[in-house]
DNA sequence: AATTTATATCGTAATATTGCGATATAACGA
DNA sequence: TCGTTATATCGCAATATTACGATATAAATT
């Protein structure tokens, strides 16, 4: 049917799915590294840097939006993102203990 | 048009994106967590376990197995799953950097 | 050999994602 | 105010994902 049956997992399982998914795209990946590897969080060159349109970059950045990891505040006429820090630790928390709450556990054989 | 123009992205991210894909669904997510917590790598009570039918299990195995994290052994008439440790470890490290990475350089404004 | 049990695959319907052109919206500079 | 520039949103086509019943496969048991 093409709906994922969230109700049947846990609010930490559809959390961590939920922030894999933005991270499920090579073009979202590249987003998030262009953003930090710019310190001064430099708006939309992204389409120059990506190759892909506009519209599509526009939509990328909402999908990040999303789980709360940007931030944009206007620099004269330049909309300028940067990454939420504090979500972002938040994050990679929730990935880390996920890994090694599972690796532990691991059978060698 | 539907398709990931996946060469416009290096091989890092297309990978990073790949992995994503498959955290990206809280019921692999959960077949993930529910393998390792038995440490005997039981198989599908999968079924009773997570409320899917047999079919749907099977194929989220499936897009676990492509990314090279599941080890299959017949035990008896059992077929018992298991995470592999080592694709498991390379893949925690794969996120870890990618979180590292970026977070070095997040504007804090 | 026939039956049971466990798993995979096929086919298909419902829905989601990706990408982009066209079109808004909104702030700045002339 | 008018045009320019930057970004968001709409609408649509192409494709991917999710779910599951039905059916295949394959090993173990009888």
């Amino acid at each position: 049917m093409g709906v994922s049956k969230t109700q049947l997992f846990d609010a930490e399982q559809n959390e961590l799915a939920r922030v894999a998914k933005v991270l499920a795209h090579p073009a979202r990946v590249a987003i998030l590294q262009y953003i930090s590897r710019q310190d001064a969080c430099i708006c939309s060159d992204l389409v120059e840097e990506t190759g892909l349109a506009q519209a599509t970059i526009s939509q990328h950045l909402a999908e990040i939006k999303k789980i709360g990891l940007l931030r944009g505040n206007f620099e004269g006429k330049n909309l300028c993102y940067c990454i939420d820090k504090t979500r972002w630790d938040a994050l990679q928390e929730l990935f880390s203990s996920f890994f090694t709450g599972i690796g532990a556990q691991c059978c060698t054989s």
